[in-house]
DNA sequence: CACCAATTAAGAGGTTACCTCAGTAAAACA
DNA sequence: TGTTTTACTGAGGTAACCTCTTAATTGGTG
């Protein structure tokens, strides 16, 4: 019900906005679609990165996700936390840490990355390939902006 | 450095990577661009919405932005906190009450919105106006999704 | 070599933007 | 007149960040 609300066309005549509302849903999906795995939206994409480019630093993680140093912290201290990553030193810096996937870790992403390939994040599917390919294209300007 | 981290191109499920990591690219400038008027973005979008729509219940905000009522609860509450707001009863169902904005909360959402089109958030002005009508195009075929 | 600036990570503590799960008050309805 | 539903809020929690400070190491420079 209630179908008057919406087409105040202007409504998004902030880009904005519905941009930010999207991603609330988005996060939200995914929150609920990762839920049965114990690791959060985040947590996830951490993780993938991490299995992705092997044993790395936490500042490294962080530069990746485009997050600070020390949300990337954070991040690690739970997937540690949760038995999917370990931290080691790094032999060739006494500063600096390594931190690579248990096979736990690895066998919880792929898990991961099954139902979202299956089920398509839920979200994404309602998209057909060439809008996919125009929102990549699109998202991937926006991505890496100088700052 | 590092440009062979990338192009992993098949990989559709990290299109949900991408989207995560530039709304939290947005927020953030969102977040800087907003700081000298003392509201957070949520709440100079709630505060726009409020103008927009005329007085109206805090269950109407929520639908609006979609979110759960009890948020739309807390960010009224910062907003009359902040003197932008005012709540009253709702004349014809005493359970309800409607928000609306003060004189000082209309100047302010004002000047908001004057600073946003003139820098253009900084953030979407990388997009020419076609790239901009594709991402409002497909931001609203995921906007709005059943549930 | 001795010192100092830079770098790496983590501790402490804060914020935004949500959420669920009561509970209260009023309205709707049976 | 109950009972159910609706509208909001209090209490309390979580995710995903942040800044500011501290501690260990490293890498120059004099």
């Amino acid at each position: 019900m209630s179908e008057q609300a919406d087409d105040h066309r202007g409504i998004s005549d902030d880009l904005g906005e519905l941009f930010a509302r999207v991603a609330r849903q988005q996060r939200r999906a995914t929150l609920g679609a990762l839920e049965p795995y114990g690791v959060s939206p985040h947590q996830a994409r951490a993780l993938r990165q991490i299995i992705k480019l092997g044993p790395l630093r936490p500042s490294k993680l962080a530069e990746q996700l485009r997050i600070n140093l020390r949300s990337a912290t954070d991040v690690v201290d739970a997937l540690v936390g949760a038995g999917l990553l370990i931290r080691e030193p790094d032999p060739g810096d006494r500063r600096a840490i390594l931190v690579s996937a248990t096979p736990e870790g690895i066998q919880r992403s792929e898990q991961i990355g099954k139902v979202r390939a299956q089920q398509g994040d839920v979200f994404l599917s309602a998209l057909d390939e060439a809008d996919r390919a125009q929102l990549r294209r699109i998202l991937q300007i926006l991505d890496r902006q100088p700052e």
